[in-house]
DNA sequence: GCTTGACCTCAAGTCGCCTTGAGGTTGCAG
DNA sequence: CTGCAACCTCAAGGCGACTTGAGGTCAAGC
């Protein structure tokens, strides 16, 4: 039999980690290096991680799939227990955060979405109006209206 | 008076077309070499681009928005005309498969919200059910169940 | 006690998307 | 005709999030 490299207290090695979160080792040594999990040695100097540490990494991961990067997933951790399962209390701090994130993207997708559906509409043969082609967040330092366009040939008319 | 390198039939030089789409001159130059935009060069070998490179500027901004690579987006622009407006046809094929993509991105995060709401109700105390730590597009190759929860014992009871 | 696979460290490489820098040229205003 | 900003090329650098590789150690089973 192959050697399982838990240790009877629950700690995990890192094969096992990697396997039960899905993650490569190398990942993992990377999000320790980052301060995101951490772990104890054994005598031989390998790792052992207390199986919070799972529930850090399903933090992280979904963090990312929000599009946070791995700092910020980093300074969200921070606010919950390195050792024991968060509270309820310490848990709805951290994911009403999330959320607002979560309805930020959403909501910025959504307008673009908007956006584009009116461009459908106009067929792109009204540049002028095209919200395409006049995002609000950019170039907006040079004064008002559309200059993207400024001196463009609408193709239609 | 600073020079105006644009010429008279409208086609614009590097530092213009930087100007007017909020990208530095580095990226379109980038932009070029990846096959996004295409220019002309003056018999002093200096880029003219064509005005519908501003076109195709914007698109691919707002293609990355949407999450898309630059690959993809050139892939999209690869299906519009290079040297004039896309037709209402033309633009509402590569339209369509943009919304489908937003669609499927908001739809991605309404249900990660979704399994967070639910991990607020819970208060993460019963770990065996959140959602959070079970998220269905990892690790579900090693048969069924919640194998990231495996032997993992909640705080709470 | 030896084999074997899981583990260790450290440096370097990868990918996407650009930016920066060096060293040289173009082109418009005065 | 000169000065200077804007342009050119090519090579290298940078960031985030990892992976890969070399060279060596640890631990369980036979």
């Amino acid at each position: 039999m192959l050697a399982d490299m838990t240790d009877r207290d629950g700690r995990l090695a890192i094969g096992e980690l990697a396997a039960r979160s899905g993650l490569a080792p190398s990942a993992l040594r990377y999000y320790e290096e980052m301060g995101l999990i951490r772990s104890e040695r054994t005598t031989g100097n390998q790792r052992r991680y207390p199986r919070t540490a799972l529930r850090r990494v399903a933090f992280v991961r979904a963090a990312q799939r929000v599009g946070l990067s791995l700092e910020e997933a980093r300074a969200a951790l921070d606010r919950l227990p390195v050792d024991r399962a968060p509270s309820a209390t310490e848990w709805n701090a951290v994911a009403r955060t999330w959320q607002r994130r979560i309805d930020a993207r959403i909501g910025e997708l959504e307008r673009l979405k908007e956006r584009l559906t009116g461009c459908i509409g106009c067929g792109c043969l009204s540049l002028r109006k095209c919200g395409l082609y006049n995002p609000e967040d950019v170039a907006g330092s040079e004064g008002p209206g559309a200059r993207y366009l400024e001196g463009d040939a609408p193709p239609g008319g």
